[in-house]
DNA sequence: ATAGTAAATGAATGATCATTCATTTACTTG
DNA sequence: CAAGTAAATGAATGATCATTCATTTACTAT
């Protein structure tokens, strides 16, 4: 009974792939049991791996989940600095890219955000998962405001805050995308980014409509 | 020996005193240790009750942890519902109430927060958590769209959408509550309260002021 | 090919924790 | 005050789960 040997029970991979491989399946665990429900064995399980192999890419489970939550910190901000940093954008444009990316399915993948507020409601008494989420959500404030900033004078808005609007966009992003998570039929994310465009416009009428 | 031997080493309450005791004790054990990090020893430590009360008041953890998340939606709802009923108020009135309620002390309390979002994050995983929600959310959003509705008649407000409104507020309040938890530092209650109003200013200019 | 190295496995271990229940203590009623 | 009932206790139990590591398997270099 000659069987195909090479690709057979048991599999070998570079060291970074495993990981990936391993936060993704993670990432999907936490998103059908929870965090608290997730155990090693849910997650090799998912991966389609053995008990032990989490203990030999990340150290402990803390650690995997803590590289889970960076993993998918990273990939947000990596997308939004792209946007920001691209020069053959208006102002305008990068505003709209930028909550056009808040509210693609990248983002709004319910799986995804799942962990978002998984880790959120641990952040108070988890120093470690708060410190990840404070770093990135200072410099994202630091640059949409700088867009609000710049549009405003480009358009004579006297009127405007640029730091409120900051502020109040972003307060209303979280909470639409708790509203994805929680009441997935309740409302699509382009209608949560109509919402969001429906304040922009109060902002700033002449470069966009609700 | 004479020691005063009545209030002495066990208590006896009255059941529902004992049920919002460990219901209050809960609550903080889970700001301060996390839902996942909570035992029922730590709950009932921080109560200063034996090991088996709960199982005694309760039937289990689980249990426990639904009458606490129950508690917590209970007790928002009933506030709202006060004012929303309050003949005694304009429409205007009830609007700066309710908003002043979302931001008050009692509702902006960290630990209280801490319990909103640990339930929310695990909501995906436990359709229980979120039946609890599910029920509240739309009472509320059609009592605050009626208010809208009236606030847009009575000030021919022509272009105001009330359930674009609702949405919108309902949903920056959502931010601004994670924002309060997880950087206390970067917004004070009051400051947030200030968002939400200058929104609603762009919405009501004649009613609100930012 | 062969030896040597790195990756992967999963049964066994030990720690943690929810739950149980026999016993103790406090209250109530007649 | 005595007997009976309800409340509270916490040591013991058993289940769950992260972690370990001896063994097996796959890759690499000579």
């Amino acid at each position: 009974m000659a069987v195909p040997q090479s690709s057979g029970s048991r599999q070998t991979m570079p060291a970074q792939a495993r990981r990936d491989q391993l936060i993704l399946a993670t990432i999907k665990c936490i998103a059908t049991k929870g965090l608290s429900g997730t155990t090693m064995a849910d997650i090799t399980t998912e991966a389609g791996l053995s008990l032990g192999i989490v203990n030999l890419h990340f150290k402990s489970k803390e650690k995997l989940l803590i590289d889970t939550l960076r993993y998918i910190s990273d990939e947000y901000t990596s997308g939004l600095d792209k946007i920001f940093n691209d020069q053959s954008k208006t102002v305008q444009e990068k505003i709209i890219a930028w909550v056009g990316y808040d509210f693609s399915r990248k983002i709004t993948d319910r799986n995804k955000l799942a962990v978002w507020f998984a880790f959120w409601g641990e952040t108070k008494s988890r120093p470690t998962y708060l410190a990840i989420c404070a770093n990135y959500i200072n410099e994202l404030a630091g640059n949409l405001t700088q867009l609000f900033t710049l549009l405003k004078q480009e358009g004579n808005y006297g009127q405007v805050n640029p730091t409120l609007v900051c502020t109040c966009y972003t307060a209303m992003a979280d909470g639409l995308w708790l509203d994805l998570l929680v009441t997935p039929k309740g409302l699509t994310p382009t209608q949560a980014r109509g919402v969001t465009m429906h304040y922009l416009a109060t902002q700033f009428p002449d470069h966009f409509t609700a």
